[in-house]
DNA sequence: ATAGGGTTAG
């Protein structure tokens, strides 16, 4: 008998137990694996006939991750089987079985040995491979296959095509190759079906193309193909992450009506997606729903959850939801621990991070990438520069390497210390690494121009002369690694030794340089540079700087800079419509991006004087609702802005209502401006947003004061804020006006002009 | 042959 037809149940006959039910059994009675595996196959051989029977052996060892003892049962089956074709089968099935443990390596092995030894060459060990690489996110090397497979005569089938539709998806998602292949398979004759759509679908959500994704849906409703619980799931996910949030609820509302019912995959990846929005309160809500609905968490959704709490910075109740996993036999993982150590990281709760780490070992976890850049990375930002060596020195013995995320990372977080030189050197290290800097990487640097954080350099050299000895004393150190040679900078305190202003025009520098690099390696710049090259603005401190700074902007994108330099020099009415058809573009985006582009540009026009200008942008992303609920008449929430769009919405909600006033209505009882904990501000409970909207009502008489209970709100009655609106000088300090005006004629040459003349 | 979790810029 075959063991296919047993599917791993305990089965007997004639009160024997079959020869299927002795082998699971034994897999079962060792779930650590076997030493005498090949014992056992010896003595059973001769109840095992067909290829069938080691086949399903093979995906049984596989279910259990146990790929070295399937690579053994594998060699006796291929040894003993002598019809060709039967060991063809052997060789798809164990290609598959490693491919799906993440072994793409191995599997090429298995596979170049079978077609060398004339059993490989099939639809079958082809496709396996090509499933192999697309687990294992290698896109390119799937191509290859798929290539040879044409070569050498072979008909790629529905399931070779879906696989590599799939491997696109994977490891940088890439919709144009995915519908080259597409586009394949329909001149070949091979008809897609849901799954060929599920992944399409899976490919535009890595490659954050929503409306593909939307239009692909419908393209699949059209063709009467059904939807299952994959469509959906990926579909949401799709939604999710192009920020779509509603309209995600919206499709996770219609699915019942379908029979397709959410499971705990669905719910998950709305939580993320709410998470990602900071809708918080959804998320949590998506929870107990979940509980009601009587889906079970497992262990991605405890994850999940876990990760928003330790994002968050409420650690009782990470800590919580980690009791709870536990406690129904879900042992926390490297997944757990990763974001445990991040969240505390980002608290700066070093001690914690150390003491996680440790716990994670003890735990035989074994520490990731992932692992140790959230370490690295905070520890730099804590300037604990010994632990971040510490932490490097240890990933590099464990032999990990580094990715662009990880460098990334590294880069943002000295960056955020104001260390922009040390900065360009690990770009430099991290292409000679053979490591490609992305957008993030270099919008980081740009960044960070001008945030010089005021670092306490004295008290980093005192430091500093133990982690030297510790370094010279203890530690193997590669010399040429420069990662390690700027922890060690830092820990001299040796970039700090310059002086301010001249650590300026430095940094500015390698700003510039940072551009020319982009263009040569041809990176595409999007929104958040174009936001970054706006704050850049802001801070500097003539407009002569801000001018080659705008020339950047100008090169990478004319409608922006027209825009920026635009409404600048004193806005007409071209340079609004350009404005408006921009903001379009940037509506699009999901929420935080299209809100930290407004705030850039205000605060850029509120630095250089244009504060009408500003107020006028800023009215504008209000009425698309850019920033959430910004105003009623008793209350202003300015948390997510910028300070000079914070400004600029004050004035406005001031102006707005005294025309109240003046119509003749009254004012509520009690009014206030919430300024927030300074959510822009770079240490946590500094409200830089607060001191700048404090000066600003005093500057202008605003009767308001701190609230007692709340002091990022400040507070008035209706009776006193009314008084003052009437008295004869409060309109001439509401109203804005910019520095600059240009006559309001003649505007459509503006794009055309050349950088700030000054 | 298909879905969700931990990492980067604002």
């Amino acid at each position: 008998m075959s063991f296919k037809k047993c599917k791993g149940k305990l089965m007997k006959k004639n009160s024997e137990i079959s020869p299927c039910g002795v082998v699971v059994e034994l897999l079962v009675s060792s779930p650590g694996g076997f030493d005498n595996i090949d014992d056992i196959l010896v003595e059973f051989q001769p109840k095992l006939r067909a290829s069938d029977d080691y086949t399903f052996l093979l995906r049984e060892l596989g279910n259990r991750g146990d790929w070295v003892n399937a690579m053994r049962c594998f060699e006796f089956a291929i040894n003993l089987e002598k019809r060709r074709n039967e060991k063809g089968k052997l060789a798809s099935s164990m290609i598959s079985t490693l491919g799906r443990l993440g072994k793409a390596d191995l599997a090429k092995n298995v596979f170049d040995v079978a077609v060398s030894e004339g059993y490989g060459n099939t639809v079958y060990a082809y496709s396996a491979l090509i499933s192999a690489y697309a687990k294992s996110g290698c896109c390119d090397e799937a191509i290859g296959v798929f290539r040879s497979m044409k070569d050498s005569g072979l008909k790629p089938n529905l399931v070779t095509y879906n696989a590599l539709i799939d491997a696109c998806g994977k490891g940088g998602a890439n919709y144009k190759r995915a519908s080259e292949i597409f586009n394949d398979m329909l001149e070949n004759g091979v008809l897609p079906d849901r799954i060929t759509y599920n992944s399409l679908l899976a490919v535009c959500s890595g490659a954050g193309l929503w409306e593909v994704a939307r239009s692909l849906f419908d393209e699949m409703v059209h063709r009467r193909i059904d939807q299952d619980i994959y469509t959906y799931n990926t579909l949401l996910d799709a939604a999710c992450n192009g920020g779509h949030i509603d309209v995600a609820f919206e499709i996770m509302a219609t699915m019942a009506a379908k029979s397709v019912f959410p499971n705990e995959v669905t719910y998950s990846t709305m939580i993320r997606g709410c998470a990602k929005s900071g809708k918080m309160d959804r998320a949590l809500n998506l929870f107990n729903e979940m509980k009601l609905a009587g889906i079970k968490l497992d262990r991605v959704s405890y994850n999940t959850l876990l990760a928003i709490y330790a994002n968050l910075g409420r650690f009782n109740e990470a800590f919580a939801v980690g009791k709870e996993m536990e406690s129904i036999g879900i042992k926390k993982d490297v997944v757990t621990y990763n974001s445990l150590l991040d969240g505390f990281g980002k608290q700066g709760m070093y001690d914690k991070v150390k003491e996680l780490f440790v716990e994670m070992k003890r735990g035989n976890l074994c520490p990731n990438l992932l692992t140790y850049s959230a370490l690295i990375s905070g520890f730099c930002k804590g300037g604990l520069y010994k632990e971040a060596t510490e932490a490097y020195t240890e990933f590099k013995r464990q032999g990990l390497k580094a990715d662009v995320v990880f460098y990334s990372n590294l880069i943002d977080a000295l960056c955020k210390k104001g260390l922009v030189e040390s900065c360009a050197l690990l770009l430099d290290e991290m292409m000679r690494d053979g490591i490609q800097p992305n957008v993030v990487t270099y919008n980081s640097i740009i960044n960070a121009f001008g945030q010089t954080e005021t670092v306490d350099y004295a008290e980093t050299q005192i430091e500093s002369s133990n982690s030297l000895t510790y370094t010279d004393g203890k530690m193997v150190v590669k010399e040429d690694d420069q990662i390690i040679e700027v922890f060690k900078q830092l820990a001299c305190g040796k970039s700090g030794n310059v002086k301010q202003d001249q650590r300026t025009r430095k940094d500015f520098r390698c700003v510039l340089g940072i551009f020319r690099k982009m263009h040569e390696m041809k990176i595409k710049p999007n929104v958040v540079t174009f936001s970054a090259i706006l704050n850049a603005c802001s801070r500097c401190n003539s407009f002569e700087e801000a001018s080659l700074l705008l020339e950047e902007l100008r090169l990478f994108d004319n409608q922006v800079y027209g825009v920026a330099y635009g409404l600048l020099m004193g806005h007409n009415e071209h340079t609004w419509s350009q404005a408006l058809s921009l903001f379009d573009e940037v509506k699009r985006m999901d929420s935080s991006t299209a809100s930290a582009f407004y705030n850039a540009l205000t605060d850029m026009l509120w630095h250089f004087g244009q504060k009408r200008g500003a107020q006028l942008v800023v009215l504008e992303g209000k009425r698309r609702e850019v920033w959430e609920n910004t105003w009623t008449q008793s209350c202003i929430d300015l948390h997510l802005m910028s300070s000079g769009a914070a400004r600029a919405m004050v004035h406005a909600w001031l102006l707005n209502i005294r025309s109240t006033v003046f119509e003749g209505h009254e004012l509520p009882r009690l009014l206030s401006i919430l300024t927030g904990w300074g959510k822009h501000s770079k240490v946590v409970g500094d409200g830089a947003l607060k001191r700048a909207i404090e000066a600003l009502l005093v500057s202008i008489g605003a009767p308001f004061q701190v609230a007692k209970c709340n002091i990022g709100r400040f507070v008035s009655t209706g009776a006193v804020v009314t008084a003052w609106l009437r008295e004869s000088g409060t309109l001439e300090v509401l109203v804005l006006q910019d520095d600059r005006t240009l006559p309001r004629t003649r505007f459509d040459l503006l794009p055309n002009l050349q950088p700030l003349p000054l």
